[in-house]
DNA sequence: TTGTATGCGTTATCAG
DNA sequence: CTGATAACGCATACAA
C-alpha cells in the first residue's frame, strides 16, 4: 500500500478502490460511468472511497478503450503567418476555448514552426489519435493538410473557407469577406474617393482573394476601373503595412484611400503616411479589417471591418463538436457577420 | 483486412505491420524505438511496412504503458487577466512553443475561464496523468495551483516568482522585476522628475508587488518621499490605464512622470492623457514595461522596458523539460534580463 | 537477433 | 444489481 516512492505519488487504479470498497473493478466502472444499475448505496460506498483515495480515471486507458480523447486539436499556422504577433489569433483562441471549456473538451495546440512540420504534426494527431477532431486557423490555396483529413474522414472545421473545389465537402466557419471588402470600399467610394489602394495580405490566403474580388466588384459595378498598380500584397504584418504605403504612393497619382488586410498592418501604413509627411484622414483615408482591441487605440482610432473574431473561434468549436458527435453529418458552412466600425481614419474627400 | 467501416478509417496497430512484415510485434515496436539490437535489414523492412500502412503507434496505447505523455500542459490564467488582450500571452507561448517542439513535446492548454475552474482543471491534468509537467504563466499571492502541485510532487515551473515563504522550493523563470522597475523610476529620477506616478496591476500579482518595492527603493535613495496618492493599482489591462490618470492627475500637484505596468495598459494612459490636454513627453512622460510590438507603433512610440518575453516561455519549457527527465533535481531559479528601449514618451523635465 | 507472454488501467460483454 | 473476464495497442522481461 505504499503510495509514494522515490518522493513521487503512485496514483490508484480502479483495482485499489474496489478492494477498499469491497467491490469489482466493473462496479467502480459503473459507479464512474454513473450508470443506473448501481443501487445507491454501493454507488455511496465507491465514492466515498474514490474521495478518500483522492481517485482520478486515468486518461489513456480510458482513451484507449473508448477510442476518444475528449480533446480537440488546434492548428496554427506556420509561424510566417506571424501568428502570435497578430491579435487575431488569440481573439480566435480565445472564442474556441470558451466553447471547448463548457463541452469539457481539451485543447492541444500545434506547435509546428513551418509548413512541412504542420502536415507531419496533423498526420501525427489522426493517426496516433491524439485528438477527436481539429480546427485549422488558416485557410491557404496549396493547403496539403484539408485533402489530407479528407481522405482520412477526420472530423475537422475550418476557420476560412476552403478551395472552391472543395466546397460542399469540408465544414467551415467564415466571414462573407467578399462582402466585407465590398461593403468597405462602396464605403469609400460614397466617401468621394475614386482612386483606392489595396493592401491585402497573402497572396495564398483566401482572405486576401476574397477581399481583393469584393474590392473589385465595388469598383466595377461604380463603374471604374481596376488600375493595377494600386493593388499590393504583403506577408509581413507590420512591417509589410510600411513597404506597401511605398509602392502605392509612388504613382504618379497615389490614391486618396487605402484599404488594409489587417489592422495591425495598417498601424504599419499610418506611421510611414505620417513620417511622408501626410495626414490622415485629412490627405488620405485609411481603413482595414479585424477590428481587434488595437485598432481602437490607434492614433488616430482604426475605421476597420469588424469580424467578430471570437465568434469565429466559438462557433468552429461548436461545429466541431457536432461532427464528432456526428462523423456522418453533411458538410456545414456557418457564416459571421461583419459591420463596419467607423472611427478617425477616414473621411469624405475635400478637393474638388 | 477491412479498413474502413462506416467510411470511418481505421488506424493500423503494431500487429498489422507485424503480420505484413512477417515478425512479431515486439520486433515492430523495437524498431520503433529504433533498438540496436535489431538487424538493419528487418529494420528496414518493418519501417517500410510502417509508411506503407501510414502506420503511426497509437499514443494511449503507449503512455499507459510508459507513464508518460511526451506532453505539457500549460495553464493560462483566469480570463479576469485578460490573457487574450495582453500581447503578453501570445508571446510567451510563442516561446514555448519553439522549445517544445524541438523536444517533440505536445502542449495542451488549459480552458478554464474562473479561478475556481483553473484550480480543477490542473488537479483533472495531474490524476489522470495527461501531462508529464505543467507551466502556469502567472503567479498571484492566494494562488492554490502552486501548493497542490508541491504537495503532489508534480513537475512544473512558474513564469514569475514563487510566494516567499516557497522560495527555494518552486522553479521558475523570472525577470528581476524589482530591479527593473528601479531602473526605470532612477530614469526619470535622472531626467529630473521628482513626482513619479506608479500605475499597477492586479494588487495580488507578484509582478505588480515586486515592481512596487523597486519602484519605492528608486525613490527612497533619492531621498524622495513616498506620496501615497502617487501609487494607484488597476486590474482591467486597457481601461485600468484611463481610470488610472484621472486618479493621478486630480491631484493637487500630478505627477510629471508616470510608471505604468503593462504596455497596453499605457496606451491607455496615453489615450485619457491626450484628451485632457497633455502632450507626452513635453507636458508628462510616460515609461511602461514589456516591450510588446505595439508599444513600437503606439504613437508617440513608448519608452518601455523589454523583458524579453519570448524567453521567458522557451526558457521556462526548457527548464521543465529537464524537470522531467530528473524529477528530484533541487529547485532552480532562472533570470531573464531587461532592458530599457527609450523612445519618445519620456524626456527631461524643462521648467525649473 | 527475434519471438512469446504479460501487464498497463479502463470499459464492455457476458454470466449470475 | 454485481462479478469475472476479455479486449484496447503497446512495451518489456524472459525465452529461444
Amino acid at each position: 500500500m505504499a503510495d509514494q516512492e522515490g518522493g513521487r505519488l503512485l496514483t490508484h487504479t480502479i483495482k485499489d478502490v474496489a478492494k477498499l470498497a469491497g467491490v469489482a473493478p466493473s462496479t467502480v466502472s459503473r459507479v464512474i460511468a454513473d450508470s443506473p444499475k448501481i443501487s445507491a448505496k454501493t454507488k455511496a460506498r465507491v465514492k466515498a472511497v474514490m474521495a478518500e483515495l483522492g481517485y482520478h480515471p486515468n486518461v489513456h486507458a480510458r482513451n484507449l478503450v473508448n477510442k476518444q480523447t475528449n480533446v480537440i486539436g488546434v492548428i496554427m499556422p506556420s509561424v510566417s503567418y506571424a501568428p502570435f504577433q497578430n491579435p487575431f489569433f488569440p481573439e480566435v483562441l480565445r472564442g474556441i476555448t470558451a466553447q471547448a471549456n463548457e463541452d469539457k473538451y481539451g485543447l492541444y495546440l500545434s506547435t509546428g514552426q513551418l509548413e512541412s512540420d504542420i502536415i507531419e504534426e496533423v498526420k501525427e494527431m489522426v493517426h496516433s489519435r491524439r485528438v477527436d477532431g481539429m480546427i485549422l486557423l488558416y485557410s491557404t490555396t496549396a493547403d496539403p493538410v484539408i485533402p489530407f483529413l479528407l481522405e482520412e474522414n477526420f472530423p475537422f472545421v475550418v476557420i476560412g473557407r476552403p478551395p472552391e473545389q472543395l466546397e460542399g465537402v469540408v465544414s467551415y466557419v467564415n466571414n462573407d469577406n467578399v462582402k466585407a471588402a465590398k461593403m468597405l470600399t462602396e464605403y469609400l467610394l460614397l466617401l468621394k474617393h475614386q482612386r483606392i489602394g489595396f493592401i491585402g495580405g497573402r497572396k495564398d490566403a483566401y482572405v486576401t482573394l476574397d477581399h481583393r474580388e469584393g474590392y473589385c466588384e465595388a469598383l466595377t459595378s461604380a463603374g471604374l476601373e481596376i488600375n493595377e498598380g494600386d493593388l499590393v500584397y504583403h506577408d509581413e504584418v507590420f512591417e509589410g503595412g510600411e513597404q506597401a504605403v511605398i509602392e502605392l504612393m509612388a504613382q504618379v497619382t497615389p490614391p486618396t484611400a487605402i484599404i488594409v488586410a489587417d489592422d495591425l498592418m495598417a498601424l504599419g501604413v499610418l506611421r510611414m503616411l505620417s513620417s511622408m509627411g501626410y495626414q490622415v484622414p485629412k490627405d488620405i483615408s485609411v481603413v482595414s479589417f479585424n477590428n481587434v482591441l488595437m485598432s481602437e487605440l490607434a492614433s488616430p482610432p482604426l475605421t476597420t471591418m469588424d469580424i467578430q473574431i471570437y465568434e469565429l473561434g466559438f462557433k468552429s468549436a461548436e461545429l466541431l463538436r457536432k461532427r464528432i458527435a456526428n462523423p456522418d453529418l453533411p458538410m456545414q458552412a456557418v457564416k459571421v457577420g461583419h459591420r463596419l466600425v467607423r472611427r478617425e481614419t477616414s473621411q469624405a474627400i475635400e478637393r474638388q
